[in-house]
DNA sequence: AATTCATGTAATAAAACCTAACATAGGTTT
DNA sequence: AAACCTATGTTAGGTTTTATTACATGAATT
């Protein structure tokens, strides 16, 4: 019933990406090889990432602009991470899950996401709605 | 509070679009060239839509499906635009806005939604929570 | 039959992105 | 201090994606 976005789907490019965290690519690239995101790839191999993503990004850079290195930025992401793998887990395992295919999300998406939000124009900033209705 | 995207923001680009609205590059930019959506661009030229174009983009694409024209999918939709310009006109102007950049915008958007949603992993389909905790 | 509409397709150019390699300023270790 | 490591910058060369423009087309309309 909200149009918030699912958050695992693969949606942004690197330059969206860049804009919305401030980080170059060079860090970001830098930080997937370091397996603290793992965007999905378009058949043409390029990068998309997924609000998780940009998440994952932004809470590292905090904690490396606290003077943590990316040994202890590692530790603490994926700790954190391991903890959610597992509630997922267990989520999962009393829930009867069901495997969606990557067009099933998208079609989910659409409805539940999408939809849900038309003509519900009440979450602009109020500057902004002038670039759409001059 | 939420992690709703701020919908007028430009974020997506063509391929994210055609895949999110199942339509071609050609019936996107068609539908740019009647004035239905318009989408920012990059520096470089490329189309940024936003969450407003790609709803605009499935109203469109739901109408034509229905049988109607572009002439009545014109009619229909800038007809909406004019009620929530007023509507927006009005609550703007007893609002006493302010004027936003892109970049003021980012940075809320950065705030307001992206770190809102952190650590808040609740709203995955079942299926893909592997796909990120392998 | 001629025209218009909505869309497909093809050609060409440019933007954005990819990987890989080398460069470097600041710390760290030996 | 010399050598090393870390996180990031930069550059080069290649590929993918997108842009524009032009022409093509089946279905509907005139």
């Amino acid at each position: 019933m909200s149009n918030k976005i699912r958050r695992s789907m693969p949606l942004f490019p690197m330059g969206t990406v860049m804009k919305l965290t401030e980080l170059s690519a060079r860090q970001i690239r830098y930080y997937e090889e370091h397996q603290l995101i793992r965007p999905e790839r378009t058949e043409g191999n390029r990068r998309l990432f997924s609000l998780y993503d940009i998440d994952r990004l932004l809470e590292v850079k905090d904690l490396l602009d606290e003077g943590i290195n990316m040994a202890g930025v590692k530790k603490i992401l994926l700790q954190e991470e391991n903890k959610e793998v597992h509630s997922n887990v267990k989520e999962a395992a009393g829930k009867d899950k069901k495997d969606f295919t990557n067009e099933e999300v998208r079609k989910l998406l659409r409805k539940e996401l999408i939809n849900a939000g038309r003509f519900h124009r009440d979450d602009l900033p109020p500057g902004e709605r002038y670039r759409y209705f001059h």
